[in-house]
DNA sequence: CTGTTACTGTGTACTCATTCACAAGCTTTG
DNA sequence: CAAAGCTTGTGAATGAGTACACAGTAACAG
């Protein structure tokens, strides 16, 4: 029971210059990121706390103190500085400049990430695609050439990177994982429904379709009145 | 100021027979229940608290308080029958019968998500389907007949649907969802990365997938030691 | 130059989720 | 049949995340 406890997600935290970070507070950076950006487009200079948390539905107590958890962006009786803040956020998120994605399994699912433009304009690409098919290995696919899984270390090895999309079959997952952590890759984000085990300091994020339809069935099924 | 308060989702709660449910003790419904179909296909007949904790990585502390929350299920000192924990998992989930979705938009994604057989198996089908391209509409595509989407009203007083899939573009999204609420649709599974405002009482999931990669860059960049 | 207004950043209070720890209870075994 | 062993379900304690409320301060008006 006891060793259950420390592979368990306890303290769902983040450190950052010492300060505890809640996962929940890093999701709601990329909300504001993308909503600034908007109001970027819509040629807003600067904007309120209270603007801001209106448009992404926290209270403005909440944004100001998720902000103030990496410092002092703010210009006070005159807000915050869209273009700064947006600076701001794409450096503590990591997306400053062009990042390198790795992709597993480039079957409905993978061609259709492939094709998908909104990546880059997040600062995300997807430049080192795999597939066990041998009818689809050493192909280009929307612009990529395939590369055999079983040359994954090699192929790592020239292109690294610090995150993985797996859209591939749940078959041999987990050891396709155990290579991949060991080539260098520390966070995943699966499609796959099913469980997968890394060493800490590796993160996983699931991406479980049918769960988040399960989720609003038993919300609308238990005519959960607030939101 | 006082005006935002209310709309913000202060309470992330849900009731149940009086009790009052946090969302992410019904996400891990989901994960508990996909797990004992594995463990079921592995000819398990009962589970223990800590096992099954394991296997989805959270304390049995936590997994006996999440199902006590809706009754007692476990035989003392036998544990959970699988094959009854998922049936009273898929009632409270609302899966028990194969439940109409609707699917907004037929592009990359939404043929992608069309073809995918994974939903049946967890108890949606993707009955519905809207386009606004001339091309599309009235075609079949993955064995659905596709419709017009100025027309959804008409089509959904026939084809009655409590959740609907977002895979459009997000000009004009906000008046679909409008209209799509009025035709009695109660909740949404939006992968458009735009935010919409629905009345109290329906429901709205955002799968941002560039927030996810956002979210996973932030860990790595910061080098979190935890899960 | 002083008063007024309105904002940010944050100490503090509070609420809610998780974990601890144990009473109550089957089962098995000697 | 009694006692040991291991389970579930849950009151109580802990811990984490959010909201309140205000001190401090920039801007602007008179
Ligand atoms: N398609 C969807 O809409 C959707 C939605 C949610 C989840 N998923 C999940 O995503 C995954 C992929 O779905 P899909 O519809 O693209 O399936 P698919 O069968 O069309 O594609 C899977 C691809 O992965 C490749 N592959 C299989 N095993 C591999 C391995 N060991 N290494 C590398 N490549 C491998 C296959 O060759 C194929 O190209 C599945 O696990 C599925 O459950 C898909
Ligand atoms: N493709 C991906 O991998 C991916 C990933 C994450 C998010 N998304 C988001 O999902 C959405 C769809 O992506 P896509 O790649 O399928 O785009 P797409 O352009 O291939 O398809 C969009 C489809 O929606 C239809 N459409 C547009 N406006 C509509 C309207 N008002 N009513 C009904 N149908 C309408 C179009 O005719 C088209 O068929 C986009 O908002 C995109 O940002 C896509």
């Amino acid at each position: 029971m006891k060793s259950i406890r420390k592979q368990v997600e306890t303290a769902p935290s983040a450190q950052f210059g010492g300060r505890r970070i809640a996962l929940q507070t890093i999701e709601r950076l990329s909300t504001y990121r993308r909503v600034l950006e908007d109001l970027q487009g819509q040629g807003a200079q600067y904007v309120y706390s209270h603007q801001l948390a209106e448009y992404v539905s926290v209270t403005p107590a909440q944004l100001r103190r998720d902000l103030s958890l990496f410092g002092s962006f703010g210009n006070i009786s005159r807000g915050y500085n869209v273009q700064h803040l947006i600076t701001v956020l794409s450096g503590l998120l990591g997306t400053s400049e062009i990042q390198p994605v790795a992709l597993v399994g480039v079957g409905n699912l993978g061609r259709t990430l492939l094709a998908y433009g909104g990546f880059i304009e997040r600062g995300f690409s997807l430049e080192v695609v795999f597939d066990s098919d041998p009818a689809k290995i050493g192909r280009v696919i929307a612009g990529r050439r395939c590369f055999d899984i079983a040359e994954a270390e090699a192929v790592l090895a020239g292109h690294p990177v610090d995150i993985a999309i797996l859209a591939c079959q749940p078959q041999g997952l987990q050891s396709i994982v155990d290579r991949f952590v060991a080539a260098g890759v520390q966070s995943f984000l699966s499609f796959v429904p099913a469980i997968i085990r890394v060493p800490p300091g590796v993160h996983v994020e699931m991406e479980d379709l049918s769960a988040k339809l399960e989720k609003l069935s038993f919300l609308v099924k238990n005519r959960v009145e607030e939101e």
